[in-house]
DNA sequence: GTTGAAATAGACCACTA
DNA sequence: TAGTGGTCTATTTCAAC
């Protein structure tokens, strides 16, 4: 990994759809020096995947909120995290330190869907309560990074 | 905005690389409609981007905290959010209802950076206090939502 | 890593249901 | 108003160097 790929994953950061032969001419490589750097990124697992990102109200996700996750005294982990990978509504899962187990980041059509969901939640074995932050608007997020390259 | 349009979203989603002759095939329709279709949704407003996602600790972020952001009394939102966005650190930033005015999710290369953030922070102006949650691991983030297609 | 050639995909067209 | 199929151009991909 050197900066010649940090580079690549910066701009395919940026633009996930950047044709090798674009990428090529940003780096300063050739279209085929550039693939084959791709293809050792992504089978060494540094680029993990290609997404579209979706303005979730578009696509009928208007209300999101972040859930911290309390565990029951007998609870274990692992099995809640599957559990609460098992709803849809789910879009991010994050074990974390202190009192809580995971903050959970959902999206819902309506905050009536939220409340459902919350009861969903509440219902996970291993689940003892919930603490819900409303998102209000979301300024910006998973923001590319620039400080890995120019 | 039909089924096939939710359809190809939710393709793109799960593969941003997808090529329109691969989309075509998957919901039925020929390269050119599919060209057609997603050129709408990217004008529209409902495609918002493409972004290659990258395992954080292999760029040297292997550190993650979730910020609660409490306001002093005289901040403006507005201006607040702006400052947290010129943090590279900051890789998302909801404004959320409750005592604290934002919640971020930093990711830093180490915890000695973390401490440096959390200095940066608040030394903002308008940011009165910062609650740290830190990430003990991120067991899925930005998980495309299924209920929108197949 | 590079170049060059064949296969593939993208972009744009006129035509059509 | 979309969608189709054809055409041309650009890109991907694989070979040899």
């Amino acid at each position: 990994m050197d900066d010649l790929d940090r580079h690549i994953i910066n701009e395919l950061r940026l633009n996930g759809r950047a044709t090798y032969a674009e990428l090529g001419r940003t780096v300063g490589l050739s279209a085929s020096a550039v693939h084959e750097r791709v293809g050792k990124l992504e089978s060494g697992g540094v680029i993990t995947g290609y997404h579209a990102t979706v303005d979730p109200s578009s696509i009928g996700l208007g209300v999101t909120a972040l859930v911290g996750i309390q565990p029951s005294d007998n609870a274990e982990d692992n099995e809640v995290a599957i559990k609460l990978g098992e709803l849809v509504e789910v879009e991010s899962c994050w074990a974390v330190a202190g009192d809580e187990a995971f903050v959970v980041k959902v999206r819902v059509p309506t905050v009536d869907e939220l409340e459902r969901t919350l009861g969903r939640l509440r219902r996970i074995d291993g689940v003892a309560r919930t603490r819900t932050t409303v998102v209000l608007s979301t300024r910006f997020e998973g923001r590319p990074n620039t400080e890995t390259g120019e």
